[in-house]
This record gives structure tokens, C-alpha cells and sequence, in this order.
DNA sequence: AATGAATGAGGGTTCATTCAT
DNA sequence: GATGAATGAACCCTCATTCAT
């Protein structure tokens, strides 16, 4: 307990210096002295940098799917519909990054390019989030409720592309917006894609 | 030109290994042997290791601008309107990540996270992209031909976001896709993001 | 305490290596052998090689005013008149150097001419050595009790120069000569330059 | 002759660079660019860097010599005790130094503590001067013109030391004065260490 | 004789990791 | 469990010297 404390208080550190400086950037050293622990005691609670690093990503990846379970409160009928459920989702996601930047950083730019084991847990995230949004497609489509000429492969990732982008820059680039209204964020979102840029009479 | 041929071809054996294994994970003694010569060879042309990754980011900024420039053969009336520009550049720099793979990944990928000189030079490169089509917009804007309520921010932020993701997607991801219709594929782009993806009577 | 004890063996291996062999000529790894330990652990204690250097002289400036302070047990009385003072000094100094020939070489020789930070700390025991010698040579003009008519500057350049000399001839130069006294030292050496090397009745 | 003088102007850039820098912070390269010729032109006039500095310290023994030898002028019949002599050469390595600050700065400063072949070269200096300083005061001693009850060996290294501290300081230190008299320096100089600082009724 | 691109041995420094206390 | 001194592999970079042209 005090030493699940004690390790929690570790990744905490990490995660900011992580965020901050960069992988390769950020010492053990950094760690330690930013945690108030000797240099050894890293090492009882992680096998090595990288376990570090790694468990971040995990943790990042299982707090993300805690915010995303969970169902929309109001307008439980329309949930039926896949529509609802999506928006939420994207809903909480942006929530989660927006409250926790450092997470946000690390996944969408610190992490990348750092190859090895890193990629495979920055992928499992990547493949979820694009699963979810294919899932999404393939349901309207079926059901009529998205256009049936588009190119799935090529939308999944194009919202999914546009939505990383945002949520970095929500959560990130601009970081001291004071208090974002999620909901609207992600009707504006939605509705882009929903609906496009050209006026209705085009 | 002797001399600037052997620094071309070590910034191409840097490339290859930056794109392939990250920057901190490719040793100067793997460029110095990929390019067949000693390892001093290396500090004649570059100042240091940073210089030469900087170098390859300045070169591909170079590179992509060279490949906007120009204006589409055909239509050239259309093209007055801006949106034929818009497109024509989309088009342009899906070809030029396609055909440069390594580029694409160390631009959009390795070179993230980074920090230092590198973010500014990759800044650079962000900024241009997420202003071009930010003038689109307000163009389009102007002459009505966009919706008028749409949030430029974010809209601005998710085109380019889409856009990244898509060029890394049939850049890097897809690496042995063979022939590419860049034309097509703009085309399916901009509609996704004129039209939106419900259907018309929604 | 053992911490100390441990840098204070690094200093004393550096300051024989660097004494016999230049700082140049010195390798860090030389000095890891000498003293025993890992390369690494030099870096533990140091900043950097010339930290090591530096280290050595600030030392040695330190030790050299311990050595000073404290005054001439016998004739007391004559203390007051300043030239006893200045005696004593001369004394210490050279006994300081006759017991430590490798500070003197370092001082004297080895640090000379390596430009940096250096000169700024070898400057400091120079400036102090004439200061001490100007201030006697200005103190005895006001007394009556030194020519009115020598050109201070000069003569002040002679006597830190001449000592320091010696300093270096019975210090390093004739390393092995058995015991020195530094009284009967010190007596001819101020009596040359009290008397001058002509017969009296010139 | 051609080649002659392309020699001379390599020796005087190195000789600028080395008195400027140091010995080690003076790159091949620097003499290179500042006698304007290839890096391998250096090559074909000197064996190694060490060949140039000792060439250098050659020169400057060869050039102080030449400066050495000749009369005094005027009172021929004095010379021959053997005190104008002396002088006469004490001034001319005064106005030697004086007027080659470089070559005074590389004897007196940067050619002390490199080791190797270095040492011997500037020791032929050191010797010669001590020598001349040595035979002066013995012959004095034997003629009755100076104290018999004077330490040789001791009053041998302080004037050499006295004199080398200032043919520094008036030739390094205090660069920028304009026109010294030798011949009152010369005299200050010696009349200091004939009859003394004290007051003739000490 | 002159060039300057190429060389590579050699040095300083970093930093993740270990282990005796 | 906690500590922090010690470790040493690994890496970047310098620079005197060579040699084909």
C-alpha cells in the first residue's frame, strides 16, 4: 500500500518530466531527485527506464478506457443508435487529454518515433481509437445513416487523424484555455464531419 | 560538386537510418558506414549529429515547397477560385510523402518529441500547412462558399490533423501500396471534407 | 567524510600525473588508474576535467594562505616594524613549495600558458605574492627605512620574481637536496636585496 | 628563396596564434587559414606541429643571440670589466623581449610545462642566461667588485628570476607602453641589485 | 610545389544500472 | 526497503597527419 504509493508518486514524476523534456531527455536522475527518492530505489519498483516509460503508456491506456465506459446519462433511446455512443466517446477523450496534458503529450508526441517496445503500446491505443471509429462506420452504413460512396478506410483515418490533431491541440498547444465545454467541443466535431464545410446548397 | 554530392549521399544514408531507427537510436558510426566512409568524414560536412537531422528537415521543407509551386495544367480557370489551389497542393503533398516515404515518417513520426532545434524547424513546416489552409477558409469564407458557422480553429486543426494522419497512412503505414492515384484520393479527401459523410436528405 | 576522503585521493593522484606530465599529456584515464577507481567515478567528483585542474589550484592557493597566517614566534617586537612580517612570508612560501613540489611545479611551471579559466586562478596567487611585496615596499618608503629613490614597480617585479624562482630552484628544480633551512634561506635571500651584491664601500 | 619566405610567413602566423592561444588551443588549421595556404602546404615545410613550435623556440634563441652579440658603443675601456658587458646584455634582452612581445610571451609563458623536446630547447635559453649571469658574478667576485660572502647559486637564480618577471612584464603585460628606455631600465635594474634597497646608513 | 578531402586513433563525457551497506 | 557510491560500456567529437590529384 505505502509502496504502491510510493511507486504511483514515481510514475507521477516520470510523467511530467517525460511530458516536458522528452524520453531520452529526461534522466533517471531527473526521476529521482524530482520523486525525492534515491537513485537505487528507482529500480525496486521498475526493472529499468523503460519499464518506466511503458508503464506509463499502460496506465495512460487503461485510465482513457476507465473515462470511456460508461454511458451517456440523458438520451439513453438514442444511444441505440451507435451515433450517441460515438459522440460520447469522443466526448470523453477529449476530456481525458484536456485534464491530463502530460498524458496527452506523451502519447500523441513524446512517444512516437521512440521505437522498440514503445510502439506496440502506442499502437494498441491507435488501434482502439480507430477501431472505434471504423465499428461506428460500418453500423451507419449498414444502417443507412451514412453515405454509402465513402471511402471507409480512408474516413477512419481521416477522422481519426483530425481528431488526435485536436485533442493535442485542446490539450496541449493551447493549454491555459480555462474550462472547455466538452459537450459543444465535440458537437462541433461531429457535426464537421457530419454535415462538411460546403453550404447545404452547394 | 564532388564535395556536394558526398554530402548528399550521406544525408541520404541518414535519411534512410533516421527513418528506420529513430534519431537517438541511429549512432554516427551507422551513417559513417552505410555511407561507405571514415568517421571523420562526417564532422567535414556537418558540424554534428543534430546538424545533420536538422540539415534533412531543412532540406525537405525546401523540397515540399518545391513541389507546391507550380500550378495545375488543366483548369486553369477553376483555379482562380482557390479551392483549385488548395486541392492542387493537397495533391502535390501526397505525392511528395508517397514517393518519400522516409521523409514522411521522419517528419510526421521520428522527429516529434525531439525537442530542441528540431521543434522549431518542424514547427516550421506545421505552421505552413495549418496556414494555407486556414487562407483557404477564410477565402471561402468570404466568398460564400463555405458555411459560415463553422469554427475555423478547430476546422483548421482538423483538416490539417486528417491530413498528416492520411499522408502517413498511404506514406509510411501502407508502405507497398503500388500506384497511387494522387488525384483520386485528393478528390475523395476534399469531398469527406466538403460534403460531410451523411447522406443528403439527412 | 569518506566521500571526501576519496576526492581528496583523486586530487592527490592528478596533482602528481599533472605535475609529471602536463595537463595535456595528463589522460583522465591516468588519473582513473592512478587513483584506482572506475573512469566513471572521476565524474562523481568532478565536473570535467578542467574541474579537476582548477580544483587543484584553488587548493593550493588555500593551503598556501593557511601556510601564511600565523606569525613568527620569536620577535615579536620586531613584527611590528613590517619587514619581520614580510620575512615570515617569504618563509612560509618557501617552505610551502619545498614540501609540496609538485604545487610548485604546477603553479610555477605546468599551469602557465594554458589560457581559460586558469590563468584567472594562477593570476589570483601572483596578484596576491606582489601585493604582499608591494605593500612592504610602500610601508617601508613611508618608515624611512627602504630607499626613497627605487622605482616601486620594478622593484616589485624583481622580488616576486626572483622569489618565485628560487622558489622553483629549491622546490622542483633541486628536488632531492636534503632539508632545507628555510631561515638561513629566507635571511639571504632578503639580504641580497636589502644590501645589494656590491662591496659596501663601493 | 621563394620557399624561404613561404616558411618565414607560416613561422610568424604560428608564432602570433601560439602566443595568443597556447600551444594545444593553436590548431593546425588556424596557422593554415592565417598564412593563407592548403592545410597540406604545411606539411612539405614542417615534419609536425612539434617541428613548427620548436622551429619557433630555435628561432627566437638564434634571433636573441644575434641581438647579444656586438658592443656597447661608448666606453669601450669599461667593457672590459666585465659589469658593462653584463649590462649591455641585460639591455638588449630587454629591448629583445620588448620588442617581440610574442616571442617573449612563447619563452616565458606558453612553451613552460609541455614536456618533451620542448623542455630542452627552452632550457638552451635558460641555461645560457644563468650561465652569463653565473660567469659575470664570479669573475666579480674574483676582481673583489662583489661581496664575498654572497650565496652564488642563490643570487644566480634571483637575477634571472628578477629578470625574467620583467622582461615579461614589460614585454607582455603591460604591452602598451610607449618607448622604453633601455638604457634607464637597464640601469634601474641593476643598481637594485648592486647596493640594495636599503638606505646606505642602514 | 600545392591542394584539401579523407582518415581514424584517441580523448572526454554521459548515464543506466548494480550492489554493498 | 532504502541508499548512493561505483561502475564501464557506449558514444560523440577533435584534430594531426596522409595522399591522390
Amino acid at each position: 500500500m505505502k509502496s504502491e504509493q510510493r511507486k504511483t508518486q514515481i510514475l507521477e514524476c516520470a510523467k511530467t518530466l517525460f511530458s516536458a523534456k522528452g524520453y531520452y531527455q529526461t534522466q533517471i536522475s531527473d526521476i529521482q531527485q524530482a520523486a525525492g527518492v534515491a537513485r537505487g530505489t528507482i529500480y525496486q519498483y521498475f526493472k529499468n527506464k523503460d519499464d518506466i516509460f511503458v508503464t506509463l503508456l499502460e496506465n495512460l491506456y487503461r485510465d482513457w478506457r476507465a473515462e470511456l465506459s460508461g454511458r451517456p446519462e440523458r438520451n439513453a433511446k438514442a444511444y441505440e443508435n451507435g451515433f450517441e455512443v460515438f459522440k460520447f466517446r469522443i466526448r470523453q477523450t477529449f476530456k481525458f487529454f484536456a485534464e491530463d496534458p502530460d498524458y496527452c503529450n506523451i502519447l500523441l508526441k513524446v512517444g512516437l518515433g521512440l521505437g522498440g517496445d514503445f510502439d506496440r503500446v502506442i499502437a494498441q491505443f491507435d488501434r482502439h481509437l480507430v477501431e472505434m471509429t471504423k465499428y461506428y462506420l460500418l453500423s451507419g452504413l449498414k444502417m443507412g445513416r451514412i453515405r454509402s460512396d465513402i471511402n471507409i478506410e480512408m474516413v477512419t483515418n481521416m477522422i481519426g487523424g483530425a481528431f488526435m490533431r485536436m485533442a493535442f491541440y485542446y490539450g496541449v498547444t493551447r493549454k491555459k484555455r480555462p474550462r472547455l465545454d466538452f459537450d459543444a467541443l465535440t458537437e462541433d466535431f461531429v457535426r464537421t464531419f457530419a454535415y462538411g464545410i460546403f453550404p447545404e446548397n452547394h
